[in-house]
DNA sequence: TAGATTGTTAATCGATTAACAATC
DNA sequence: TAGATTGTTAATCGATTAACAATC
């Protein structure tokens, strides 16, 4: 089961299957053939099937793919059939921005925690999650169960406090801060750098002002 | 000058690049070889003067390269010496972050204007900034050169409001949107993801459990 | 069965790493 | 000059695409 090596290219793709595959899902596509995906997502087919066939059969021959079944699949690949407590460190807009959006709690990740240093924002609630102080972090850690912790703070503060959680037990960062964190092997870390977006965005628009070429782009535009 | 095609991986490790030269350049380094850089951002020092060379010779045998200069040179490939104004439609806590974002402005992205459909938000400022009602978007950008719109809406309005704006001249979109956008191919757009990131990140937290490897790192941890 | 479409192997393409001559 | 380190070519590695036999 878990012998061949799955590419981190072919990983970073699944979440976009599985956006495709619930949209279909909602308006109730019951089959899908990887010729036809292909166009909606402006991937090839071969990439596809490639892709998909890293984690066993999930088509038939001749049919295509159950819309249903392939999006559970991908689903429980990427562990959204799982239930994680996620605590927010920072509670400033973007902080507040993740803790509001309901969505995620659909994916099995739930906020149970936010925290801050400032006093003001003491026990303001969120989505019925109210704001603590990071005094209480270790604590609260102690009592409460903790799976991710979101760090939306300044990159000054931020290696202090993955530190912190991390000696509480918590495994996993969503690193918000303009920083690389670097943290005992044990610990999965997925960062969110986005002034290195902005910058993207930015050179795509003088490379195409210079060259004509779109590199932003899938394959087609309209 | 605009020969060689260079690669979106290479155009993707820039900022990175820059932002590490940025604290070189704070913390008074004056030079640098690629294998020093090498250990501090955990790439191959052949990939470091591979990437750089793709833009011209930047360093000096024997010496390596001088910060300020490489600093400053990566900064012009990104656009970084340029001014855009930027507009943001969706004044949430999201949009709010971004509008609260002062680095941007040091990078050369001015947030110019904030646009909301809520009239309660209506006149409210976000660092001197007034919030304006999306009615008067078309008007507003009739009158105010505008490069960047970053959309923070809800997926339902991503596509209209992006198709808006391109009619109105902006040719470039940052979309927080959870959605997929086709617009003309003279339009660049960068998407940020967020919940694609988080699937990402809990991937690799099963993953770990099941295989005892953490792909979310770079080489060494501590 | 015949047609469709997958699963999978082989071919191609691109990106990374290694090696070393050029040169400061 | 000798030592250091780049720029650049060649070798390796990995990912994508093409092709087609297997099979529903």
């Amino acid at each position: 089961m878990e012998s061949k090596e799955i590419s981190r290219a072919v990983i970073k793709r699944l979440p976009r299957y599985y956006r495709y595959l619930g949209e279909l899902l909602e308006s109730g596509v019951e089959r899908i053939s990887s010729n036809e995906l292909s166009d909606r997502m402006q991937v090839t087919a071969s990439q596809i099937r490639q892709d998909l066939n890293n984690f066993g059969g999930f088509g038939q021959q001749g049919y295509g793919y159950n819309v249903k079944h392939l999006h559970a699949e991908i689903g429980k690949i990427l562990g959204l059939d799982k239930m994680y407590h996620m605590i927010i460190i920072g509670a400033g807009n973007l902080g507040q921005a993740l803790a509001n959006y309901a969505q995620f709690e659909k994916w099995g990740f739930k906020v149970t925690g936010i925290f801050d240093v400032n006093p003001v924002l003491r026990g303001v609630s969120v989505r019925n999650v109210p704001i603590r102080m990071v005094e209480e972090l270790p604590e609260y850690l102690k009592e409460n169960e903790t799976h991710i912790a979101a760090l939306t703070l300044p990159k000054e503060h931020a290696r202090e406090m993955a530190e912190l959680v991390v000696a509480n037990g918590v495994k996993a960062i969503w690193n918000f801060a303009h920083t690389d964190l670097k943290l005992p092997d044990d610990v999965v870390v997925e960062s969110v750098h986005l002034s290195e977006s902005l910058m993207q965005l930015s050179y795509n628009m003088s490379n195409y002002k210079k060259t004509g070429k779109n590199h932003s782009k899938q394959k087609k535009s309209f």
